[in-house]
DNA sequence: ATCATTAATCGTATAATCGCAATAAACAAA
DNA sequence: TTTGTTTATTGCGATTATACGATTAATGAT
């Protein structure tokens, strides 16, 4: 092998971009799945913070949703306590809709665009 | 329950997602990476359609550059045009905002949330 | 025709992601 | 204490994602 820079190979090159344009790809890969974008949208949906039910309701296996749950409340998005054998999951507010906003600002670029030029 | 499925690991089950949930993964999926918040960012701000000037702006290979380019485009987010040994990558507004609308719709759930539980 | 410029593609290395079985851990109930 | 319930963790295989050197392809310039 002869590459010249000592980075390894298969690793986003965070370094190089804005804490901003990090940030963006971050959050935006907390949604970039499909099991995760169920997992918000059924703890949205109940109020009531519910959490072994998400096995149920999505068609995963419990390690798995667990795994994505992990990920989701690293994040902060999602927060969770335990209430006896069961542990309750919900949304984070405050956490998401600073989330929102970060994305939506990104979102709204094209309004300062003119139009297409291709 | 027994695990009675050959589906392969390592791959996202996406035929029991919905159609919604596996778009709004898809499309976070497309700006989860900071590279392509960096060129979707650029494209936004010189409206004059621009090419390898991205690969000086931001710090990657040519080659990886061209990768990024080509899911953004698969997704027809952006557009392509070969002008003379260039080429001119700009906006499909139209698709982008498609899929605004699409991610906006997704983070406004909150608005119909009353409270944490946790 | 030759050369230079630019971008796409190929091949490959590495890391991250996804999914689940098996197990462990924590707790309640008996 | 034992048993059952629920969730987290571990370990592993399979696949995808990231990155880049080398090469190819396409075009323009000379």
């Amino acid at each position: 092998m002869r590459y010249t820079n000592n980075k390894s190979m298969g690793l986003a090159k965070t370094e190089i971009f804005s804490d901003q344009q990090n940030e963006i790809a971050i959050f935006a890969k907390a949604f970039g799945h499909p099991a995760r974008v169920a997992i918000l949208q059924h703890l949205f949906k109940i109020n009531t913070c519910v959490c072994g039910d998400l096995v149920n309701e999505i068609g995963l296996a419990q390690p798995t949703i667990s795994q994505h749950l992990k990920e989701l409340k690293l994040l902060g998005l999602i927060k969770g306590s335990v209430e006896g054998t069961s542990v309750c999951y919900c949304i984070n507010t405050e956490k998401w809709l600073e989330m929102k906003e970060i994305i939506k600002q990104f979102l709204n670029l094209d309004i300062t665009k003119k139009g297409d030029c291709c």
